[in-house]
DNA sequence: TCGACAATGTGATAACTCTCACAGCATCGT
DNA sequence: ACGATGCTGTGAGAGTTATCACATTGTCGA
């Protein structure tokens, strides 16, 4: 029961995102309850990992029965942190900042948008379908401040992701999420992650040109 | 000088993508030469480590000096598949299927998009800006088969991600890359990678979450 | 031409992550 | 009431990835 703080793989972590999204599935599917197997068939893992993962962080089954899938959804999302009420800022109303702002994903994973900015000034004043009104990007500092912010997503082009992480930075953000294709850099007490979307097409290639010069070769991963 | 098939770290290919826009930034700054040290500056990765990514593919510096940023950019090109040319199509033409659509970094990257697919009857027949035209996804099975394109971004739904997939199959695409939040399945032959954008969200609620009950715990990573 | 220098390339080692096999423990049928 | 069943939880070991330290080699100045 009790937390291993020791050592956990950033890897579990990632799955354990995925895992959410497989007991929602397994539930509108009329499961309540489920094994590590089903599960592993669900989401692309096998069974072994996945008990291993929550091995982490305590015990979530019931010997020769399996998970009640809504309630190991709720576990995970309390190890995760979900359940929090995270206030959340979203910089740059570009489409794939209005591609994220429209997700359901949201407050179903207790993010909480309570601002956007944007440095377009036909974009300013425009107010988001929640009610959320989209502010010149000099006002970041001091809104993220107003507002107690804590994390805060770039989605800018490149050239001006820095500029906003400094602001949000001076704001007293807590953590950052950056979209933009340049590695930010924040003093170390912040939480920063850098997520290159146009890697993984890279990554693809790779693949596919691998495949077309050794045709025997098996798929990766 | 010889590619060793041996075994590459999925880890060194991702981290090769970013390289690639460090090196470009690097050039923009005046820099015709940089050295690991400079190069793991920029982008935030150990020297060592960009030697030894660099050395699973051959040798590409100069002891005593280090790389030339324009060479090596097109060295890593050339070993990721980004040179040849890339049949591209996008499938779901939402907001994050535009935001990718108007990336610059499709052409640089060597993926052209001939062919868009909705299902939604208000966008069909929409010409995007360069020239392409939404069709229908009734169509993708004849489109993927008519043009030869060997590479499928979904980025639809998660309930029609599976269905979409299983027609890019069917006209003989050779790689998918799905963005929607669910893990679709195709045949061994095609190579698939499926990207979890909210996960990653997921990933930075658990780190402020940590960095939260332990006041004292360093960043990881 | 040659020696000092600087940054690469790489074998050895350490750290990390996954897989396997089975012990442990609820449940269910008799 | 109790043994057979089945799926979880986990230690041990295999496999993978990153780090380190230094030998290697091209460059430049004298």
């Amino acid at each position: 029961m009790k937390t291993k703080e020791s050592k956990i793989p950033e890897a579990t972590i990632k799955r354990l995102s995925t895992y959410i999204n497989c007991l929602e599935r397994l539930q509108a599917e009329n499961n309540p309850v489920t094994s590590s197997e089903m599960l592993g068939e669900s989401c692309q893992v096998s069974p072994a990992q996945i008990r291993k993962d929550l091995s982490y962080f305590g015990e979530f089954g019931v010997r020769g029965v399996g998970y009640d899938t809504k309630k190991l959804e709720s576990e995970i999302k309390d190890i995760l942190g979900l359940n929090h009420n995270w206030p959340t800022t979203v910089v740059g109303v570009g489409k794939l900042g209005q591609a994220l702002l429209n997700f359901a994903f949201f407050s179903k994973h207790g993010f909480r948008i309570v601002a956007a900015f944007d440095s377009d000034a036909n974009k300013i004043g425009n107010e988001l379908t929640d009610g959320v009104t989209i502010l010149s990007t000099s006002e970041i500092e001091k809104t993220v401040k107003n507002e107690k912010i804590s994390i805060g997503i770039i989605t800018t082009p490149a050239d001006s992701a820095q500029e906003v992480a400094d602001k949000l930075v001076a704001g007293g953000i807590k953590g950052i999420l950056n979209f933009a294709p340049i590695k930010v850099k924040v003093p170390e007490t912040i939480t920063l992650r850098n997520v290159s979307i146009t890697s993984e097409l890279d990554n693809l290639a790779y693949l596919l040109t691998q495949k077309k010069h050794s045709k025997s070769k098996a798929q990766v991963k």
